[in-house]
DNA sequence: CCATACTTGACTATCTTGATCATGTTTGTA
DNA sequence: TACAAACATGATCAAGATAGTCAAGTATGG
């Protein structure tokens, strides 16, 4: 699992959207661009493959911008990481001796080992944390 | 954490040697990538590396080759994936919102999750299995 | 002295990622 | 209706990493 600042970008997008998920408008790309870092024409791309996906909806015209279009406690930094798509590791030519084919095992426990704790945290628990101010970090 | 096909090579060489590490004569490259599916040239590069960090040594000449130098149960995946040197991820600006600060947190939870699994591992370990046949696998 | 095999450094091709641009379409509002 | 705001789409580009190659040199056993 390779998290790609396409990843990272689509990730607070989405975050920002929850947290305006209240409003009556929807939010411009141009709002999301300036309290974060992005590249506008980038977001632009990502949001693309996010309406693909079904978890945000656009509003063409004037006034127009993107809305959340899920729960926010339903949806997971798994689901959106899958859905923008890294590439899954191209090692992926079949093993040819057992000792290979071992290796290889270990290698897709230690990719769904990082899946599973990123399918655990739900945009809304960032939120959540983000409103307590709670910055926790989790090294080694 | 990214497994690109250098550290898988770089494995599957350092098992090679720990499977042969009994026999008085080092072993060629060229018995190593007749086995596995390896180019030759490229596995001298990764060879080069592995010397580098001390995990194996070289016999020069007629005859000569690789010879592991660690004990094969005090060295895990990871010291070789972390010895190769994947690159940790691009992604490391500064945070500067406290969402972005608490995604960052959470990429590293992730990559600190794999990285836990694959310091669990060590050669021996493989090379115990590869003997009992028992080519388990993990996946989710 | 010669074949084998490691040493070293430079080099190339391809792919992914991050990012940009131009052009078109939709819609609210004056 | 005209215009401007804002999304839609497709093409394109540059930098960097990855995978892999090549050539010239050095050491050693027989």
């Amino acid at each position: 699992m390779i998290i790609s600042a396409r990843v990272h970008y689509a990730c607070l997008a989405m975050l920002e959207l929850a947290l305006r998920s209240n409003d009556a408008a929807p939010v411009a790309i141009r709002e999301i661009t300036d309290r974060h870092n992005i590249p506008g024409p980038f977001l632009v791309q990502i949001f693309r493959t996010l309406r693909t996906a079904g978890w945000v909806q656009s509003v063409r015209g004037s006034q127009g911008g993107y809305r959340i279009s899920v729960d926010p406690s339903q949806i997971t930094l798994l689901d959106i990481a899958e859905a923008i798509g890294c590439q899954e590791s191209a090692l992926r030519a079949a093993p040819d001796t057992p000792l290979d084919e071992l290796l290889q095992s270990h290698w897709d426990e230690a990719a769904a080992a990082s899946r599973r704790v990123l399918a655990e945290i739900r945009l809304e628990d960032i939120i959540e944390r983000c409103r307590h101010g709670d910055a926790s970090m989790f090294y080694i």
